[in-house]
DNA sequence: TCAGCCATGTAATGGGTTACATGATTGA
DNA sequence: TCAATCATGTAACCCATTACATGGCTGA
């Protein structure tokens, strides 16, 4: 059974999905909040009926196996467990040398740089909002650091979270130094409201 | 044609084509190239075959209306222009107080996450290869920075620019910090080969 | 009583990519 | 001669989201 000849190659999801059950066996209610605590930030948040059917992919691939688990006081669920076949894909896929460029969609930054249709204030106002979502974010991404840092099991987790902090800190630092700019500037550059 | 009032609401992407229209009528293969160049570093690079999708919607919608231009040593082409009706539309859109969360996707990062099923030296590879590319970006950036500083024009371009400017140099910092933890700590956590 | 958690799924829709298709002109 | 640029499109595929569907337990 999946034979690795005919195996097409999967899509990144799944070897997200491999990677989070390397860490234990897991069902797929817990996969998802897993992953809403961790991977969302910096790759994917999963609807859940998608990680009930890359689960299934990935037990018809013979990559995980499913044992159901029959509960008193909760409903029944299934424990999805990472097999030898499935460790050794993520292993194959974790040591490709190529390194893919990031994938990024700001719709704060496209409003940006079409900025010159914008009334000044909306656009004030889009950056305060920003700025607080930034704060909120590096709270929370501090907090978890107080919680992780030094602990070994979480190394790597760690790593990835300070990548995120360095980002808040930076992008938080160039709103700032924007709304200065844009507040500086009285309706200089373009009252555009024709509308 | 085109009432208001069955507008279902559009994707963000039609935004982004009525958006770079609005510097100025072009056609899909120009728009593309725009994109490129542009909004593609925080946004989106669309395939060839969406930009005419796309503008097939924005048309339809008569947001943008198209000219067919006769050429003579080049293919024909269609030219769009955006609309009175676009134009609001996009302005509405820009309009809107929420702000909406980055999405990213960091195939890099999940890699790194996923960090104690992987080789170390595989590891260290694939960071000097990112720093590499961020060395590279970094740069391009920083060429086109000294094109549009301080043109009127591009302010508001400038500022996106900035911002990737901002990222790309604290992502470096960030590299050259965790190269240089991985490189010191010689083979300390978890040597993970098991296949 | 009512929101929220636990737990899994189907169906419809659509955004977006890849592959396929065409073909003239320009410059190395 | 061969690659690159200009220029537009169709068809197939699929990843992913949204809406719909079910239902018991827990704690405020």
């Amino acid at each position: 059974m999946a034979g690795r000849a005919e195996a097409r190659q999967l899509p990144t999801t799944s070897y997200a999905v491999l990677g989070l059950l390397s860490f234990g066996e897991m069902s797929g209610y817990d996969l998802k909040q897993f992953a809403d605590q961790s991977i969302k930030y910096f790759f994917w948040s999963p609807a859940r009926s998608q990680v009930y059917s890359e689960l299934r992919r990935l037990t018809s691939l013979g990559y995980v196996t499913e044992q159901e688990v029959e509960q008193e006081r909760r409903p029944d669920k299934r424990l999805y467990r990472i097999t030898a076949e499935g460790q050794q894909t993520l292993q194959e896929w974790l040591g490709r040398p190529e390194v893919e460029p990031d994938i990024r969609k700001s719709t704060f930054l496209l409003k940006l740089f079409l900025g010159k249709e914008t009334a000044q204030e909306t656009l004030i106002a889009q950056f305060e909002e920003r700025r607080r979502q930034l704060q909120e974010t590096l709270a929370q991404f501090e907090a978890i650091e107080q919680r992780i840092a030094g602990d070994e099991k979480f190394f790597f987790p760690y790593l990835t979270l300070r990548h995120g902090i360095a980002y808040a800190r930076s992008s938080l630092q160039w709103t700032e130094e924007v709304i200065e700019e844009l507040m500086g500037s009285p309706t200089n550059r373009c009252d555009s409201q024709r509308g």
